[in-house]
RNA sequence: GGGCCUGUAGCUCAGUUGGUCAGAGCGCACCCCUGAUAAGGGUGAGGUCAGUCGUUCAAAUCGACUCAGGCCCA
């Protein structure tokens, strides 16, 4: 620009905001929070919304132990959007956070703590080792609220639910009252792994697996009933590691599709315990060990068949009929097919200990196979087990016992040994003591899936029940059909008790919903340490002698806590409801707390404790993988938050479908950032442009040009994509839809096209009004329909736009309601071909500005040479503005052969021209009738009149 | 090993009941603008639709298998 020219740029209305592009949203986020606390902009939601219809998802308890990771973050996330999605259409959604508090990892920590100070748990009295458990959460409670919080995250958060709330443990307690009463719950046994050192059960995660040389056998079990004749007069052959298992022997297992032999012993070794002539059955591609362990030098295979053919047969326990068992071991053991039989060791078949294995447990418990109990807590066989004189088979001082020689020793006196041999392996260990572990049953509580027919209800339940995906539906389906009764007792200290008491004598427990009652009171005035420091009686009464009852001392599971969320949360407190609208957690809670909310619920209640179901996948880092240390592509959240901003977590969560797992990296973290500087800046350039706007000149829609309605339609369809996303939960549409309709309908298209009038008309300009009408408009509906997602931007843009007054936020308005009117299908199509037309130009002018022949297109007034359709289209269209040339002809001559088209739009071609005339220095248009004013000499009519009407220069 | 799920351009996603050359946005390259400027506009290059074999006149879309990844089990 020549110096010696007036600057036209004050006299345009160019846009005037303090809202920066730069967000700086890790120092801005949380001054937003600090606002909304201030506000209480939770508590004025909540009167906002007193007495509309209910929305309530109930939120799945995170564990209090750690601080959050990415999986928490995109969790929490989803939950508010939909939170806040559905206060903005119409509903009262009251979200309560809540905690899972008990249970081992914490129990854990605190024994950690012990261990490293040299002190013994069990010297600690139980009430204060909870106590110390109780703190541990609490600690973790307040971390993990800040760090929700810092997400964007609104709830009561100042009434969170906790499962070890005094009123939580005293529900709990009075759930588990209703499955005693119902008679639902019962004791039964089940294996566990069992230290004989500590006299303890170890979860899984406690066993440390170590190197550990075992004795092997191989084992005669006589046919006694033969399934297929070929079987006749043999014995199928088991191996095992774990001789002293032998008498807990109930079954022995093969696999239906393995084929076996049956081979007859044709000559023997020197050192041998194999027969000639006798008959051994043993998987097929197993003979050749076999029989060089067991020292058979020759044999012939008899016959062939497959596992199928074999199962349903009976054979005789080794010790049937031995002396001095007393007939103990004469029952039948039947051969069952089972999928966890495998033919890489052994001899396919599989000896079957209901007592000391899990699939043991589990294959005895489906075939209706009693569990034996032979070994006591010692570790030491139990007296009335024959033949075993008491043996230990792990002693006091962690080492193998008698127990396995004395079974191998008596095998081998009633002639069924066939070989003998050892194995190092991976064995567990006792974590602390370091002493083998053995499997061992034990008295346990379970709630059955039969009594009062829960399963089937729990499986009608799920029918009723909506599910997103669709898929979840089928897994947790099968998942109920196909689980045992449910195991409810954990030989724990840091969790709610099993409140009941057992008769001494007939092993009954005691059903009395009065007990039940005076239990559940003590634990709501108490917490359920009342369990551990009350004298029996105080729950007994006088109706019960406390000496003639054994009180339980196990602790619940804690899936049953967090199954019984709904009942002390949704059904315990005013402001929720039951059942919930909604369950959502990530898709491992199948088998988790929709699972146990289900059982619970079905158990008590008849019904699921929702109406639906939601689940999102995992997060996986960019490669598609899982997230580990030792590959260094964790993500953190608190890292995000402080790098780019939690706003950007938000963005994320709804960038991907959550359906399936999501990924997360540093070039997606970049690639949402640019999406993020998408939304802002278009709510930048609205707030900048807005500025000018005057609402009292606004201009109603029937006045406006097509262009304007042509956005109102455009905002009524992405009205009904943003409705139906929010109803079908599927935020990445509304992301989707969303985004492009600010890049490519709104910033490429209308915004470039009405900068022009907007910036260079006259103030009272009857389109420049109407496009800032629609401006307004615009930003209207953008910010709601973004507010669930970009909480905090949304937030910063509105209350620059409508003043930071103490009852002001986006988050208490509702989704704008579109008039139905604005919605013109046709205009639409119209304004399709237009564009389309459009297109065809700035490619034309490209062309011409890679040849240098223009600059900008306002150089250019090209000639449209176009069908008669699309001339109908343009007619009523001011196509230079469009095109944003400074003129255009529409022409219906003959294009001619130069001129530009474009292969995939027909019937228009564009011959590029020049625009005639000077260059306003005003608005920038090349026009014949620039200096035709006298006062202005270089600007255009149009510019000249408008700086007429320009107030001040210093609009 | 079993159940369920996922696999379309560099990235995130669309692709209705199988049938116009497989689409969008972003990113990228190049050009323009410099009055949305750590912005804005335009043009363009990118894909054996994981792979193999089938069904069909016709498959990204149906079936089987394989591979890779995930969740839950064993």
């Amino acid at each position: 620009m020549n110096a010696d020219q007036p600057d036209y740029k004050d006299t345009l209305h160019l846009p005037r905001t303090d809202f920066p592009m730069r967000a700086g949203l890790p120092q801005r986020e949380p001054e937003i929070l600090a606002r909304w606390a201030e506000i209480d902009l939770w508590g004025k939601l909540r009167a906002d919304s007193k007495g509309r219809e209910k929305y309530i998802l109930h939120d799945g308890p995170p564990y209090a132990n750690g601080h959050l990771h990415i999986g928490h973050a995109l969790n929490k996330i989803l939950k508010d959007i939909i939170n806040r999605s559905r206060q903005m259409t119409g509903y009262d959604a009251p979200y309560v956070p809540g905690w899972d508090c008990h249970g081992l990892p914490i129990e854990w920590k605190i024994e950690e703590r012990y261990r490293e100070k040299g002190q013994d748990k069990d010297a600690v009295p139980i009430v204060e080792f909870r106590r110390e458990c109780r703190e541990f959460a609490d600690h973790w409670i307040g971390v993990q609220r800040e760090e929700f919080k810092r997400l964007g995250v609104l709830g009561d958060w100042d009434n969170p639910y906790l499962t070890m709330n005094y009123e939580a443990e005293a529900v709990i307690a009075d759930e588990l009252g209703k499955f005693l009463m119902s008679g639902a719950l019962f004791r039964g046994a089940r294996p566990v792994w069992w230290s004989a050192v500590e006299k303890t059960a170890l979860a899984e995660a406690e066993a440390e697996y170590m190197e550990h040389k075992s004795t092997t056998i191989w084992v005669r079990f006589p046919v006694v009933k033969a399934a297929d004749p070929a079987l006749e007069g043999a014995s199928v052959v088991i191996w095992t590691t774990t001789p002293w298992t032998i008498p807990g022997n109930r079954a022995v297992a093969c696999h239906e599709d393995f084929d076996y032999a049956v081979i007859e012993v044709t000559e023997v070794a020197e050192k041998t315990g194999a027969t000639v002539g006798e008959r051994l059955v043993v998987a097929r591609n197993l003979v050749a060990a076999t029989c060089e362990q067991a020292g058979i030098a020759a044999h012939e295979i008899v016959a062939t068949l497959p596992g199928a053919r074999i199962a349903g047969s009976t054979c005789a326990h080794p010790w049937r009929g031995v002396e001095g068992a007393g007939g103990h071991y004469d029952f039948d053991v039947p051969v069952l097919s089972a999928e966890f039989v495998t033919d890489d060791a052994g001899t396919g078949f599989v000896h079957i200990a209901p007592g000391h294995g899990a699939d043991d447990w589990h294959l005895g418990r489906a075939n209706g196979i009693e569990i034996p109990e032979t070994v006591g807590e010692d570790g030491c066989f139990h007296d009335f087990v024959p033949l075993m004189d008491g043996a230990a088979v792990i002693t006091q001082e962690g080492k193998d016992g008698p127990a396995n020689g004395t079974a191998i020793r008596e095998i081998a006196k009633a002639g069924k040994l066939l070989a003998k041999g050892s194995l190092r392996h991976q064995y567990p260990h006792s974590w602390r003591s370091k002493a083998p572990l053995i499997f061992r049953n034990t008295a346990q509580w379970f709630i059955s899936m039969e009594t009062n027919d829960l399963r089937a209800k729990a499986l009608q339940a799920i029918e009723k029940t909506d599910f997103y995906p669709k898929a979840g539906q089928r897994r947790l389906y099968s998942m109920i059909e196909s689980r045992p009764d449910w195991c409810v007792s954990r030989q724990r200290a840091w969790g709610v008790p099993i409140p009941v008491f057992v008769h001494k004598e007939t092993g009954e427990p005691l059903r009395d919903q009065a007990v039940v009652d005076r239990i559940v009171a003590a634990f709501r005035e108490e917490g359920a340490d009342a369990w551990f420091t009350s004298d029996p009686s105080r729950f007994l009464g006088n109706d019960y002698d406390s000496g003639a009852y054994e009180q339980v001392r196990d602790v619940v599971d804690v899936w049953f806590d967090s199954g019984s969320t709904h009942a002390f949360t949704l059904e315990a407190r005013a402001d929720q409801q039951w059942p919930a609208s909604l369950y959502l957690e990530g898709s491992d809670q199948h088998r988790g707390w929709f699972h146990s909310s289900l059982l619970e619920s079905c158990g008590t209640r008849g019904r699921a404790p929702y109406d639906a179901v939601l689940t999102h996948g995992f997060v996986m880092a960019e490669d598609g993988r899982k997230m580990s240390k030792s590959l260094g592509n964790v993500v953190v959240p608190q890292e995000v938050n402080d790098k780019y901003g939690a706003e950007i977590l938000r963005l994320w969560v709804v960038s991907e479908d959550y359906s399936g797992d999501l990924r997360i990296g540093e070039a997606m973290l970049k690639q949402l950032t640019d999406y993020y500087r998408r939304f802002r800046n278009t709510l930048r350039w609205l707030l900048g442009n807005l500025a000018h706007f005057d609402p009292a000149k606004r201009v109603d829609p029937k006045d406006m040009p097509e262009l304007e309605r042509w956005v109102l339609s455009r905002l009524s369809a992405m009205d009904g994509v943003v409705r139906a996303g929010i109803e079908g939960y599927d935020f990445n549409r509304i992301f989707r839809e969303l985004h492009e309709f600010c890049a490519v309908d709104l910033s490429a298209f209308y915004f470039d096209v009405r900068k022009d009038s907007l910036y260079c008309d006259a103030p009272d300009d009857a389109d420049r009004l109407a496009a800032l009408s629609v401006l307004d408009t615009v930003f209207d509906c953008l910010t709601a329909w973004l507010a669930p997602i970009l909480s905090f931007t949304t937030e910063e843009a509105w209350l620059a736009r409508t003043g930071a007054a103490d009852d002001n936020s986006v988050h208490l308005r509702q989704m704008p309601e579109i008039p139905a009117g604005w919605r013109d299908e046709a205009l639409e199509a119209k304004w399709a071909t237009v564009r389309r037309a459009r297109r065809v130009v700035l490619a034309a002018l490209e062309r011409k500005r890679n040849e240098k022949a223009i600059r900008a297109n306002l150089d250019a007034a090209p000639v449209v040479h176009a069908s008669p359709a699309i001339q109908g289209a343009l007619a009523t269209v001011d196509f230079a503005d469009v095109c944003i040339t400074s003129d255009i002809v529409i022409s219906d001559a003959d294009a001619p052969d130069d001129a530009f088209r474009l292969d995939d739009v027909e019937d228009v071609a564009v011959a590029f021209a020049r625009a005639e005339g000077e260059k306003c220095q005003r608005c920038w248009k090349v026009l014949p009738d620039v200096g035709a004013g006298p006062d202005a000499p270089d600007v255009c009519g149009r510019c000249a009149e408008a700086v007429k009407h320009m107030p001040a220069a210093a609009e």
